[in-house]
This record gives C-alpha cells, structure tokens and sequence, in this order.
DNA sequence: CGTAGAACGGAATCATTCGTTCCCGTATGC
DNA sequence: GCATACGGGAACGAATGATTCCGTTCTACG
C-alpha cells in the first residue's frame, strides 16, 4: 500500500498522537496547533472527526482504555500484592491517562460508550485496590477514591519538556507510594529534584 | 465615615476579596466575574486599578507577603522542629497561595516589586527547609524545590465548595507529611475520603 | 492517457469572548 | 444648592478559534 492511501493511513495515526501531545499539554489548545503539530491541514482533522468535540471524546475514551489495561493487567498480576499494585500507579502516571480523562471531563456531553467505559474503569480500579488492601500491603485509611486523587495531583505536575515531567511525577509517585505502603519506610527517590531554573522559568511570559 | 466615602473603602476590599476568590478558583476568568461577585460594576474596578494585569500583580504580591508571613512565623518557632515544619505547611495550603501565584505567573510580566518578594520568599522557604533538615526530622533527599512541587500539587486539588476543597488538601497534606517525616511513620488521615458523587460529578458539563 | 473523485491545504467566515472605554445618573460634601 | 467624584453597565473593538469552503493534487481505473 502506498501513495494516497498510504498518507491517509498514516495521517491517521500521526492526527490522533499529535492531538494526544497537543491536549495533554493544554487541554483548552485551539484544533489548528493539533493540525500544525501533526504537519496536516485543518481539513484532514475534519475529514475524520466531525467536530472538535468527537475528537476529545475519542482521545478520552483511549485513555480509559490505557487504564482499563493496566488495571486489569495489575488483577492477573500473581506475584508480590506491593510490586503488583506499585507497578500499576507507575504504569498510569506513566501513561498519562489522566490529563486526557480528567482536564477534558466536564467539556463535553459524554457518549454513552463513554460513560460506560468510565464505569468499568472505576469498577476495575475498585477491585486493584481491594486486592492490594486485601493481602494487607497497603494503608487502611485510604480509599479508592482517594488514590483517583492522588493520581490528578500527580498529573497536575508540569515542567519543562514531557521527559522531565514524567520523571518528576515518578519522583513524586515514589514518595507517595512511601507513604500508602504498609509497613511505613522510606525508599530513595528516583530522579533528581527540581532545579531552581526550571522553577523559575516559569515566571517568565509566554512559556505558559 | 459614612455615605460615598464608606462605600469606597468597602468596595476597596470587597474587589480585592472577590477577584482573590474568582481567579484562585479560575485563573483564567474574566474581569466581569471579579465584578459581579464583589457585586459592583466593572469601572469600579478600572477605578482602582489601570488593568487586569495590574490587579493579578497586586494579587500576586500579597499571596506572596502570605507565604512570607508563614515562613518567617515558622523560622521564629522555638518549638519542636517537626511541628514547626508541619504547622508552615499546613498553613500555606490553607492560604492557598499557590493557586495565585503559580497559575498567575507567566500570563503577565513580573514587576521588580514582585520579583523581590518572590526572591525573600524563595529565600524563607530555603531557610524553613534547612532549620527542619538540620534538626533531622526531614527525610534527607527532598530538596526545597522538591517542597515547592508538592505545594503545587495540593493546590491541583479542586473539588465541591471551597471548604471541602481544603479539607481535602489536608487530607493529603497529611498523608505527603507522613513520607515526609524522619522517622517514617503512618498517622491517622484527617477529613474523610473523596464521595463517588463528588467525582462523579465532574463528568458533567457545566461544572467546569 | 484521461478523468472522476478522494484527500488535502489553508484562506475566509462567523460567532463569541473579554478587556477597556464611555456616558450618564446619583448623592455627597461643601 | 451644586460641582463633582464615584460607580453602573452598555458599547466598542480586538482577538481567538471552530467550522466551512474552494481550489489543487494525486491515485485508481477505464
């Protein structure tokens, strides 16, 4: 397969990764950077989705997906309860499913198919919780809901390029997870800290 | 004093107190909502200040004097180290500052006013981290940086009425101090856990 | 070869949002 | 009484951004 039908194919997949890239960082990004970033025209966007809304509801319905696999990957998991259920919050953060899911909830009409991958997805990270509390490996006061969010919080953390955002966030995961483990220690976190620099960039105007 | 007079200096606060409000819960809103919720009109505010830019400074610079005020209070303590330390974080979520001043920098130039204030801030909030490191009640490899970041994060959580919000920040304010602490160790969660309902209730338009 | 039409690129359109300005009524302080 | 500072809010104008539209290109097939 090549030529014409060859590009189609391709546009497709670069369309949906460059929308992922472009509204993971800015939820509220206008559909023309999306063009931009994946080098096509408006009209290729428009061609396969028929409004902006479609597309956010197509990116956040992969992204439950993302999750419904970890989760349920994390539940088949039959070695050590901790590895299991540590791996799981990594492999979320990592993914990043929840800039998607959560910044774009609330700015359009859920579809049906939607809301009902959401159900499963809360329903399957209910039972990765039970089974983490269940084998007595994680604190007893915090709840699932709780962990849901912790993992926004940990979505929230932005700075510099996507690299050092995703080690950030693992950094702080790990801290985290210190603190949700039974019994309490302490590990050494991964990565390093903040510099000033990186802090401070932000001050300055246009890099928002 | 009474009559027009009285009215300015009420209306001097109250703006102040809307717009602190309005743009810690949307950095983003309009001048109107600021307006309408100190229940005046708009050339009331332009009366008091030049620009939307120049009132997002002026809030700016006092959610910082805030968090100068917290740390020097926590630099002054005399008392156990970790309480101390425990306590200025409890404040800063509580004042919230970090919604002001992290979401608000970088949508305007700083003025040197501000830069210094960020400058004594950074400075107090180097100073309070040392004190608790070198009385070792701090786990040894999170940074002041590392502290700021997870400010920030608390400050991500947003959920219900402003009183459930801060509870909520508490909640897991108390939870990072537990992997914070030296020794670790697991204390009891304040407030309780996220309800389904609250999360839920994000997924519908309108609540953005 | 020639042509129908799928796919594109991107300019033009059209609605909306929002900062700022302007005009006018009001009642206060002299 | 009245000049005037003050505040209310409509009007303006710029900017933004989703969507549409039109002309072009290139493939597939007769």
């Amino acid at each position: 397969m090549s030529g014409r039908k060859a590009q189609a194919a391709r546009n497709d997949t670069l369309i949906l990764q460059a929308a992922r890239e472009v509204f993971t960082a800015d939820p509220g990004a206008p559909i023309a950077a999306v063009a931009e970033r994946a080098g096509v025209g408006i009209s290729a966007l428009y061609r396969r989705y028929p409004s902006k809304e479609a597309l956010l509801q197509k990116l956040c319905f992969d992204g439950l997906m993302l999750y419904i696999a970890a989760a349920e990957k994390a539940l088949a998991d039959q070695g050590d309860p901790w590895d299991a259920f540590a791996t799981y919050m990594r492999e979320i953060v990592e993914a990043d499913t929840h800039s998607l899911t959560i910044a774009l909830a609330g700015t359009f009409q859920p579809t049906e198919e939607l809301y009902e991958a959401a159900v499963r997805a809360s329903d399957l990270a209910t039972q990765v919780h039970g089974k983490a509390s269940t084998a007595g490996v994680l604190r007893e006061d915090v709840t699932v809901s709780d962990v849901a969010l912790l993992f926004e919080q940990l979505a929230s953390v932005k700075l510099g390029e996507h690299e050092r955002t995703e080690q950030l966030r693992h950094r702080y995961l790990a801290l985290l997870l210190d603190s949700l483990r039974r019994p309490p220690a302490h590990r050494p976190l991964p990565g390093p800290p903040p510099r000033d620099a990186e802090l401070r960039a932000r001050w300055t105007p246009g890099s928002a």
